[in-house]
DNA sequence: GATTTGTATAAATAAATAACTATATAGTCA
DNA sequence: TGACTATATAGTTATTTATTTATACAAATC
């Protein structure tokens, strides 16, 4: 916890060459786990503390069955925790890689966004 | 290129945070590029060097319309670069952001597996 | 110009799945 | 027990999309 991750370029060349053709398929659920804005939106809200399923659907503007769904999902592939106490059901984020994997990629969207930016302003001017 | 990127947990947190709807979207839309098995088999081959189509085709299991109708979806979405030189058409990775999600959730999938093992080799004892 | 080679695209099919509605379950309190 | 609340699930519909087959295009060579 409270962690800071070092990525090496060179590191990760090495190690994405190496993942067999099995574990591809794993990452690859993974990454299908984040492919969707409702389940970004949700782990969002987890991402400043656990909530519970009325709590996500209060600030998230979602049906109950369709968060509970989600997280149902989430929960059954590992990333997200679930924790009963009386009627309420607190989730929170199992998975840290999960939550640096969206901020690398959001940077990245962001810088994109940037770029093209900055390129139609040269064009323009 | 060949750098280093330090991720500091605190900050992910903070920048997910704020992270608005709208962007969500284009991040589900960049992790749904992941989320195939053929895909992230094809980002493994561009990992090494760039590759023409006819090289994937080769490399991987796959049929030349489906890998050179991989790669245009990547290259519409920006993650990979296209240079025709002849007849032939070589691909390369344009998003090091990309490869370095991949690594994290490789990462992470590979030390779930382990902790699984773990525990079952307790339950077993 | 005709043929060959590397790549892209179109149409069709099959499979996956997000969201909705309605209903079920399960804990709490009167 | 009965009413109420929080969450989960089932069935359905509509949409998306990966793959295949067949074909088109475009550059090089004869």
């Amino acid at each position: 916890m409270g962690e800071k991750i070092i990525i090496d370029e060179e590191e990760v060349k090495k190690w994405n060459l190496k993942v067999p053709d099995e574990m591809l398929t794993a990452v690859a659920n993974r990454f299908k786990l984040l492919s969707e804005p409702m389940r970004l939106k949700i782990l969002r809200t987890l991402c400043e503390s656990e909530r519970t399923v009325q709590e996500i659907v209060n600030q998230i503007n979602a049906s109950q069955a369709n968060v509970s769904k989600h997280l149902a999902l989430m929960h059954d592939n590992g990333i997200v925790n679930r924790r009963k106490e009386g009627l309420k059901c607190y989730y929170s984020i199992a998975d840290d890689s999960i939550i640096f994997a969206c901020y690398l990629i959001s940077k990245s969207v962001v810088e994109n966004l940037q770029d093209r930016l900055s390129w139609l302003q040269k064009v323009e001017s």
